[in-house]
DNA sequence: TCCATTTTGTTATTCATTTAACAGTGCAAA
DNA sequence: TTTGCACTGTTAAATGAATAACAAAATGGA
């Protein structure tokens, strides 16, 4: 049973990773080949103690003298992340938000790739938005199972969020990033990451005022 | 020395905090005026306990038979969190994301207002986009000081936020919200929330392959 | 009148995450 | 050789946050 290893990863950490990730590659393409725990450390403003424990559980050792090896690393994070054959995404509520993270996305992820949008209006569907193609939101449950897609990120209006969520979930979605400000509610076996932009900013906005 | 009565309240709380009122304003809108613990949890769908608890640390009381006041409870949380003169915001880069932005939050918060943004690119300073006057980078100080502005929110490409993050500084900017993917580096009396899309979906990713 | 019910407010406990402490190791220079 | 240095890997302690436990109060009905 060694489909678990990875079971007991905090969560924090995983994000980590995928921010390590990140800052290997850059480090890589500038010709590095090796990197200290303190080094990835200052990338990510974090402490090396944080680097070297998150490494420690995923099981990657360094050199002493050389540190890590970046290839190594990046290599290692690939395959406790992402998925051998690749993932697809949906994303539902093609607007101004939906939009802009498609064209961000564009080849970011090799292994992670926004492959259709959904929408109810019907001047966005039936067409290609932003480079790929967007189905009315009626299609959910042939395209999602068609394409085998299994992550969705919701970007519907507030009002629009529960259920979206209950038609993605019945047509098979297993993770959704809630991008709306409602909260929503997924059976056990869905995996959920909610964000809330306006929390955040008037959590800044707090501070700023607490600090002055 | 009542500045500080409200220093030890966690970081999650006030998150939290941000996201009662808006489910309390929704509940007001409908003609509701007292709710329960039990009540708010199942919205957001967290656990009474932890809203009565948050209250409790804001020091709110509520009445035994009729729960909360509504309209009260709206009230102090915008007590706490807002500014009673508002805040004004300016965001960093006006490009897909930086203009969903300025349209998302167009009227959505009377204390918080995006009154300016900032760019390099010559086609898009010296106008107005989505509403807003659109400056270039180089009349920060000027602005940011003219304006009175304290938040700022981070939209420029990954490779351009150290340096904006210290321009923004030297202007005066005291809280950042950072969408880009490089984590930045801020002095002690400046908050700094960051925010990476990418590790948040590669997150869901990871727990999907997992649980499946 | 008093008991059962429902809900609040608060303290205690558990859980998660970060930070600190430190032993072990390999290399370089003396 | 040996000593000091600069790292890694791991265990221990501290901090932060969520959950559980429970006393106190108010109401309505037996
Ligand atoms: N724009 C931002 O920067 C921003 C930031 C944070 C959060 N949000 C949230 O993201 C969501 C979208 O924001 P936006 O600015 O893109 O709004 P928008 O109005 O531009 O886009 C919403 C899109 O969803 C579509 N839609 C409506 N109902 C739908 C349904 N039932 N199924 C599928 N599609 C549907 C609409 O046709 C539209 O294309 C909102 O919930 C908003 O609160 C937006
Ligand atoms: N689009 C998204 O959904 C999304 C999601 C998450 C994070 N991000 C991040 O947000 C940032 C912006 O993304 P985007 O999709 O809007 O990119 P974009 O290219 O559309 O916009 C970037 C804007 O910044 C301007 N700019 C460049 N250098 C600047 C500087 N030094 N000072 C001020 N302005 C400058 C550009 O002229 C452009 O208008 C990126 O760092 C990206 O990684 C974007």
């Amino acid at each position: 049973m060694e489909n678990n290893r990875y079971k007991n990863i905090p969560h924090k950490t995983i994000e980590r990773l995928s921010q390590y990730r990140r800052a290997l590659q850059i480090a890589a393409e500038k010709g590095k080949t090796n990197i200290f725990s303190h080094e990835i450390a200052a990338l990510l403003h974090i402490t090396a103690v944080q680097v070297r424990r998150d490494l420690m559980l995923i099981g990657y050792s360094g050199s002493l003298r050389k540190g890590y090896d970046i290839n190594d690393l990046i290599h290692l994070i690939g395959e406790l992340i992402d998925s051998p054959k690749g993932q697809k995404v949906a994303i539902f509520g093609m607007g101004d938000l939906g939009r802009a993270i498609i064209n961000y996305f564009q080849g970011k992820r090799e292994k992670l790739q926004i492959t259709v949008g959904f929408d109810i209006n019907p001047e966005k569907t039936n067409r290609k938005i932003a480079g790929i193609p967007c189905y009315h939101l009626e299609k959910i449950t042939e395209i999602i199972s068609n394409e085998g897609i299994k992550i969705g990120i919701l970007t519907v209006p507030g009002d629009q969020a529960d259920e979206t969520v209950r038609l993605m979930v019945e047509a098979g979605i297993k993770g959704i990033l809630n991008y709306t400000p409602t909260p929503v509610e997924v059976p056990d076996d869905v995996y959920l990451e909610e964000y809330n932009m306006i929390s955040s900013l008037e959590k800044v906005a707090f501070y700023v005022k607490e600090k002055g």
